[in-house]
DNA sequence: TCTAAGTGCGCG
DNA sequence: AAAGCGCGCACTTAGA
């Protein structure tokens, strides 16, 4: 059965408006319903069949179906359409798409859910009449329809639109997080917590900063300051980093060290965190879609895609519950391998490890150049060893290193790249072209041509890099929208059963709890977990045929089944 | 007292 | 100080 189409918008008395859509995109049918009764009548709609939910931003519209119970299963979010659109070069004829600049906004964070059928103020400040909805979704589709590659176009949409609900379930069902073990941790790393001053193993390995320097007054929290302390003890550091502290012989090293190690953790992931960012045994992140240009998300609050490692204790299964963790192996070489239509890298990556396969097709010596290099060559990288290793790469796999070395090219030329599905690069800046024509003329001077030369270089950089992140993000996004199916046909288990029995409709039953790039975390009833297993393998695998057809990649998968989300 | 920019570090 | 991409956040200082 084909899909209907239905786009929901405001009417112009303030109500909610449903028109539904014919094959050709024309309006054919409209309802106008009160606030109470939209859920009621999405839910029933969605219960008749096979619905894509047309409207401006999911991240506006889909919380207050979710609190009202209501899951959809197909949407389509015109405001992150219209960002790819707008700016992919598959596009010549947009049919007015670009003039639309109503539908230019930024990408934004939802405002935090408790709204209930809030679509009065737009948090992103898209246009939010059903009428302005239609004719943009009328832009959208002639748009692709007229693409020099239509179906790569669409599949990005519908993906993008997929991740655009994602997103939104993500937050309303959260993270299951423990705080007592997240307060273990803090304590038996930081040491109890005391009122007013810093934990006491803080306070402890100040103290021996500041012997170490001969200076009990020492600022450790401002740069300059403490630049200055290490530089009047005799280490004469650039910066106080990490990595050039590391490299230095003295005492103060190793105390440092782990003063800014504790420091960093009670900031960014401290009680004041936990306080702020859990409640309820969940720790609810904003995820952004499309955050990043190269289509990767972004999160806003709570730090979600920078949680340390070590925390991941914290994350621990309901009673009852489990978790499913798995991450991709090496999903960028992977990508790149698929997208240059490599063979060869392609198989020296079938089976486990990318990185072992490089070193027996004679690349080179050990696993550990086979990652900088290959590290390097998706990066950009020019000096050092991951630079001395490329040009070995590029003799054995010149296909895929021919793809990313003319992504850079493109890019210091000022043009644009696209991703296998086809999320175009921004164009360059006013002022990066202002830079190159004046470093051409004949009377520009070296710094000048030097200034120039450097910014095409990091530009070619970016470019080179994405078309690589940005078609692995896509990937991501098929295996999320294809997981996500696949796990709302698995049963639900009693509400008295349910996680939490506050949460929403789809916490029922195995539902994806976290998202991290290449990475997903999802929360099931124990005795799912095989299915859920299953399901993730078999999306991954599924993701993979969308996007590359019958070329032989694979993405295996480091999976793991427990009640904390530890990597181990 | 506010904002912007710099520094550093967590994640992929 | 990262070399070599993409982010967000905390903290500080400089400047208005």
């Amino acid at each position: 059965m084909p899909s209907d189409t239905v786009v929901v918008g405001r009417s112009a008395a303030g109500r909610y408006a449903l028109i539904d859509l014919d094959a050709d995109a024309s309006p054919s049918r409209a309802i106008e319903v009160d606030d109470d009764r939209f859920a009621a009548l999405v839910m029933a709609r969605e219960a008749e069949g096979d619905v894509r939910w047309v409207w401006a931003d999911s991240s506006v519209v889909y919380p207050g179906l979710l609190k009202a119970g209501v899951r959809v299963a197909r949407a389509w979010d015109l405001r992150l359409v219209h960002a790819i659109l707008r700016d992919a070069s598959a596009v010549s004829d947009d049919h007015g798409l670009r003039d639309a600049v109503s539908w230019d906004a930024a990408t934004t964070a939802p405002a935090d859910g408790d709204t209930l059928f809030d679509l009065g103020e737009s948090a992103s400040g898209v246009p939010e009449s059903a009428d302005a909805a239609v004719s943009e979704y009328r832009r959208q589709v002639a748009a692709i329809a007229s693409s020099t590659n239509p179906g790569a176009l669409w599949l990005l949409c519908a993906a993008e639109s997929a991740g655009s609900l994602i997103a939104v379930e993500l937050h309303a069902v959260g993270v299951p997080w423990s705080a007592a073990a997240h307060e273990r941790l803090l304590e038996s790393e930081l040491g109890p917590r005391r009122g007013g001053g810093l934990p006491a193993n803080i306070e402890r390995t100040a103290a021996a900063v500041r012997a170490a320097l001969g200076d009990p007054a020492a600022s450790l929290d401002s740069q300059p300051r403490l630049l200055r302390s290490l530089h009047r003890a005799g280490l004469l550091v650039q910066s106080t980093s990490r990595w050039e502290l590391a490299e230095h012989d003295h005492p103060v090293v190793a105390p440092l060290i782990a003063y800014k190690k504790l420091m960093r953790l009670y900031t960014a992931n401290g009680w004041a965190w936990l306080n702020e960012w859990v409640s309820e045994g969940r720790f609810r992140p904003v995820y952004v879609p499309a955050g990043v240009v190269t289509g990767r998300w972004a999160s806003s609050g709570g730090g979600a895609l920078q949680i340390p490692r070590t925390l991941r204790t914290a994350v621990r299964a309901d009673p009852g519950w489990t978790l499913v963790t798995a991450d991709v192996a090496q999903l960028e070489p992977r990508v790149l391998a698929a997208m240059a239509r490599d063979t060869v890298l392609a198989e020296a990556a079938s089976g486990r490890d990318l990185y072992a396969g490089i070193v027996e097709r004679g690349a080179v010596a050990s696993r550990g150049e086979a990652k900088l290099a290959m590290l390097g060559a998706m990066y950009g990288a020019t000096t050092g060893e991951s630079g001395r290793l490329l040009p070995r790469l590029r003799r054995t796999f010149p296909r895929a290193m021919g793809l990313v070395d003319e992504a850079a090219r493109t890019g210091e030329d000022g043009g644009v790249v696209h991703t296998w599905l086809g999320r175009t690069s921004p164009a360059a800046g006013d002022s990066w072209r202002d830079l190159q024509s004046r470093a051409s003329e004949a009377a520009a001077s070296g710094i000048d041509e030097t200034r120039a030369r450097r910014s095409a270089r990091d530009r070619g950089r970016f470019t080179r890099n994405f078309v690589v992140q940005g078609t692995a993000a896509e990937w991501a996004l098929a295996w999320l929208a294809d997981l996500r199916s696949r796990l709302a046909g698995l049963d639900e288990v009693d509400a008295a059963r349910a996680a939490p029995a506050s949460g929403p409709v789809f916490a029922r039953s195995a539902h994806l709890a976290f998202f991290l790039h290449d990475e997903i975390v999802v929360h099931t009833p124990i005795e799912h977990a095989e299915a859920v297993a299953d399901a993730v393998r078999a999306s991954a695998a599924s993701a993979g045929r969308l996007l590359f057809g019958t070329f032989p990649i694979d993405f295996p998968l480091d999976l793991r089944i427990g009640e904390t989300a530890e990597k181990g």
